[in-house]
DNA sequence: ATGGCCGTTGCACAGGATGCAACGATGACT
DNA sequence: AGTCATCGTTGCATCCTGTGCAACGGCCAT
């Protein structure tokens, strides 16, 4: 609503394909030098933007700092962190949690197996919303318009021969990971990897936030993997129950 | 230079720092109730700034999508991965590439040992740059003034007894780098961790990134590890010779 | 030297951002 | 239940500030 800061937020994701000079970014802003160049100045006073030597401008170190700062205060991910290293002690499986934010599914927290230290992979790349099991439970628990809306705004890749091909399907997983409550995706992202994921609820019973269990096929099987289903949702649900007892998000 | 600009990125910190609603962001930018809605909107737009169910504002996803795309196209980092990668599986140590970039170094690629998957874990935290090694060579190869400027300016935490204590320390050690064309770090951060790094340089011959490798005195003694120091060294002159087409000596 | 390209600056104009005041919704307290 | 306080939201008149223009200057290649 705001025209100066809706021309100067557009040059971020400009800029994220990619450095470019102040002529360019004039050009793709559909505006004149000066004005480009002012917005770029104060976009740099603030390090969201760097000028590299070549007077090209790209992102800026800034950025990284909020989104880091942004991540760990999270009240959900703060809580259920250490669950998530417990659960990966004792399976032994990456463990991921993810959000649902505005049409996208996001990892905001991952455990890998032999190195418990806190790593941001692929956080903020786009999750494959269609097929991670995070993402059916956090998509499944919207309300049913919502959910609908969603469903079919999407894209279906199909990643594999597994993957799920359009809304009507998507629509159909969704209801039965809503009633059943918990979550599978069984080779529909990558071939030989499955994960199985359960809900972390709020205090008005609406899912917050999803975890998950990752293992390639070669270390163990599909079956194997689900025979860890009771240990993943006791784990959601302890969380659940220490996010909603302390924190209430008042609807 | 654009105040509705200034007034909107101001936004970002602030809600770094945790959720806040409409009034306590508008009495902390000093502006009327009704212009920090107006500039959380357009930032909503962009799906820089989330709005919780509470109806209290905190960053948003799309901050964490810039971020990582910005990362991902740094040119540096691009053509030094392989060269990370298969350092690497050379000697199975934990590798980094690091930059420097307005007062802050930061790791922008990492290899570990075991998993050799890109994991940007720390990207955006501040490093400790007083003490790592990538530190000693991208600050020991500013020009002179602003290298005295930032020492002036940095705070030396002692985080173990071998950390560097002061500025007039650290200018010494920084000359002492600069000399030798690379730097250690020898349980200055971590009592019982030790890196060695050397310098990527551009066509200009400037240091452009530092690439280093760490690992703990369980694994190898310190004299061990500095028996690497020409494989590493190596590694970083054949990154020098890809980003910038040719070898540079030591300026 | 010369011309073209690009970033930068100062300025006049008007377009857009600002603060005000009033409305409506929600929740707390009597 | 009723009243008040609080907070987000909207429309509007004012004038601040962002805008585009034109001109300057540095840089590189011809």
């Amino acid at each position: 609503m705001s025209q100066t800061v809706d021309r100067a937020l557009s040059i971020l994701p400009l800029l994220a394909q990619g450095p470019a000079d102040l002529g360019q970014v004039a050009e793709r802003l559909g505006v004149h030098k000066s004005t480009a160049l002012r917005l770029l100045r104060t976009l740099h006073e603030h390090g969201l933007v760097y000028r590299q030597q070549d007077q090209r401008y790209r992102l800026g170190a800034r950025l990284f700092a909020l989104a880091q700062e942004a991540v760990e205060n999270l009240d959900v991910r703060e809580i259920a962190h250490p669950h998530l290293v417990a659960l990966n002690e004792q399976c032994g499986h990456t463990v991921h949690l993810a959000v649902y934010e505005e049409n996208e599914v996001l990892y905001i927290d991952k455990v890998e197996s032999r190195y418990p230290v806190r790593m941001y992979s692929r956080v903020g790349k786009p999750v494959a919303i269609t097929v991670a099991a995070v993402a059916k439970l956090l998509l499944g628990d919207l309300p049913e318009p919502e959910r609908r809306a969603v469903a079919e705004r999407l894209d279906y890749p199909m990643y594999t021969s597994r993957s799920i091909p359009n809304a009507a399907a998507f629509l159909r997983e969704l209801a039965t990971v809503r009633e059943q409550g918990w979550a599978t995706d069984l080779g529909g992202h990558e071939e030989s990897i499955n994960c199985i994921a359960a809900p972390v609820r709020g205090a008005d019973g609406l899912v917050v936030a999803a975890m998950s269990v990752s293992a390639p096929n070669v270390v163990v099987t599909a079956e194997e993997l689900l025979t860890l289903l009771p240990l993943v949702r006791r784990t959601a649900d302890a969380i659940t129950r220490e996010y909603s007892g302390t924190t209430h998000p008042p609807r």
